[in-house]
RNA sequence: GGAGCGGUGGCUGAGUGGUCGAAAGCGGCAGUUUGCUAAACUGUUGUACUAGGUAACUGGUACCGAGGGUUCGAAUCCCUCCUGCUCCGCCA
């Protein structure tokens, strides 16, 4: 969430409504301010009648341990009545701090100036492309058609098991999986990320933390016998890991990664990508977290950027750099990047990692501090999170890089790939 | 799943209705002593919100697993939930 703190003064209030309209967010954030004083009004309000009674309880104690019973009594029947009326000053302080904590909860992330202005992915800015767009003899096939000729990829069977978009990987693709997870993890943890196995269902507090819940709580599935979800990506609980901690500013960076299954509803995506790889409700994906300092995050975020980067790179696929415009930037990040990778069969850019930046917005949600060396106070550090990369995604991209003028797949060059 | 016992500050651990944000010890920080280190001694040491102040800071409120309740007053009494440990059962 944002600092509260600026919907207080002019200034932070214009900053926070720029944002939002940039993004397109036409919700009800003029009643912020309204609600946000109206709550400092309660508050202080609540705490004066509180003190009062604090101090008359105390002199309660002095009386009857004096023995004075007739002033105890006399001042005891006044007290009823302050605490009568703090019950129910209270009660109001509560239904204004739960209006004021719904509005601040559904608020996303400030905007980073340097996001372009846009409406949707439409007008995206592309900053680089790497590689050339692979040119091919014979006519492409996208990737479904190729794993449904060689029996690579059952789908049928996966919609017989659970249902549309699952699937089941036969042999050579359920292997190809374990040496591309396997070689992403490797790269990473040259680059210094420390790898983790974590839960995959997470308490709702995690969801919140990390800026799930409560405003998309549709889009991920829910043990409801058990308060848990299946966690949509490994952000969630990699992040989580230092929930409600305080760090020392020595120990920073911190850099996390993690493989994990990724599982999504895909509720509201119905008639989208309905063949192939490329939207399911369950993939594996790595992650790469990072826990900085304020003043390194964005060095950090555009490092974290190219470390998932490498991963395209040495796989020799085409690739562009995108900077989400305002309008199509997702609640919690402030600043974000997408890779898209070339898939020559479905002739489109795809989205393989999202890099970005989420300042101290999660940090802030999730309560993770450090305490700075030299003041010896406590801040929010910043979170950076990237894909690095979708499994699912990036085994549908080698199939169409890799097929053969016959509808088969080259698995020698794949293999050179992994092993250069 | 059954039975029993617990959840207190960075940690250990006291505290069963009033002056308890909470004893004591450890740890941390600052200082004194010291040739240096160690030891000893002294002081200090939680978080969030809130009001004032440029700030250092000062005042207030809340927090003793979470949420309710009783009371003028709750770490302490009552209810619900969560969670840890030990034993038993079950499963891998």
């Amino acid at each position: 969430m944002i600092d509260f703190q600026l919907l207080k003064s002019e200034e932070g209030l214009n900053r926070v409504l720029t944002s939002l309209k940039r993004r397109g967010d036409e919700s009800s954030s003029t009643d912020l301010k309204t609600i946000a004083e109206k709550r400092s009004a309660t508050i202080r309000e609540v705490e004066a009648l509180a003190n009062e009674r604090n101090v008359q309880s105390k002199k309660l104690g002095e009386l009857k341990a004096q023995g004075k019973q007739a002033e105890f009594d006399e001042l005891r029947e006044k007290m009823k009545e302050v605490a009568d009326r703090l019950k129910v000053l209270k009660e109001q302080e509560s239904e204004v701090e739960e209006k004021f904590r719904y509005l601040l909860d559904r608020l996303p992330n400030l905007l980073d100036d340097k996001v372009p202005d846009g409406k949707d992915e439409t007008q995206n800015v592309v900053l680089r492309t790497v590689g050339e767009v692979p040119k091919f003899p014979f006519a492409v096939k996208p990737h479904f058609e190729i794993a449904e000729a060689h029996d690579l990829v059952d789908f049928e069977r996966g919609v017989k098991i659970s249902g549309a978009r699952f699937y089941v990987y036969n042999e050579q693709i359920a292997k190809l999986e374990r040496r591309l997870t396997n070689f992403m993890l490797s790269t990473h943890e040259r680059a210094g990320y420390k790898e983790r196995t974590i839960p995959l269902l997470v308490k709702d507090e995690c969801m919140y933390g990390t800026g799930q819940f409560p405003k998309f709580a549709d889009e991920y599935y829910r043990m409801e016998k058990d308060a848990l979800s299946l966690i949509p990506t490994a952000e969630v609980p990699l992040t989580n890991i230092y929930a409600d901690e305080i760090i020392n500013e020595e120990q920073l960076p911190i850099y996390l990664t993690a493989l994990t299954p990724c599982f999504r509803r895909e509720a509201g995506s119905a008639g989208k990508d309905t063949r192939g790889l490329v939207r399911v409700h369950q993939f594996y994906k790595v992650e790469l977290v990072k826990f900085v300092k304020p003043e390194d995050s964005e060095k950090e975020w555009l490092a974290l950027t190219a470390d998932a980067e490498r991963i395209l790179q040495k796989l020799g696929l085409t690739y562009r750099v995108v900077s989400l415009c305002s309008g199509d930037m997702g609640f919690t990040s402030s600043i974000t990047y997408d890779l898209e990778v070339w898939m020559p069969g479905l002739n489109r850019w795809l989205e393989i990692s999202s890099c970005s930046n989420f300042k101290d917005f999660q940090a802030r949600r999730a309560k993770i501090r450090m305490k700075n060396a030299t003041t010896g106070k406590n801040e929010y550090l910043h979170t950076i999170n990237g894909s690095g990369v979708a499994a699912g995604r990036l085994i549908a991209a080698l199939l169409e890089y890799h097929q053969t003028a016959e509808g088969g797949i080259d698995w020698p060059a794949i293999e050179a790939k992994l092993n250069a």
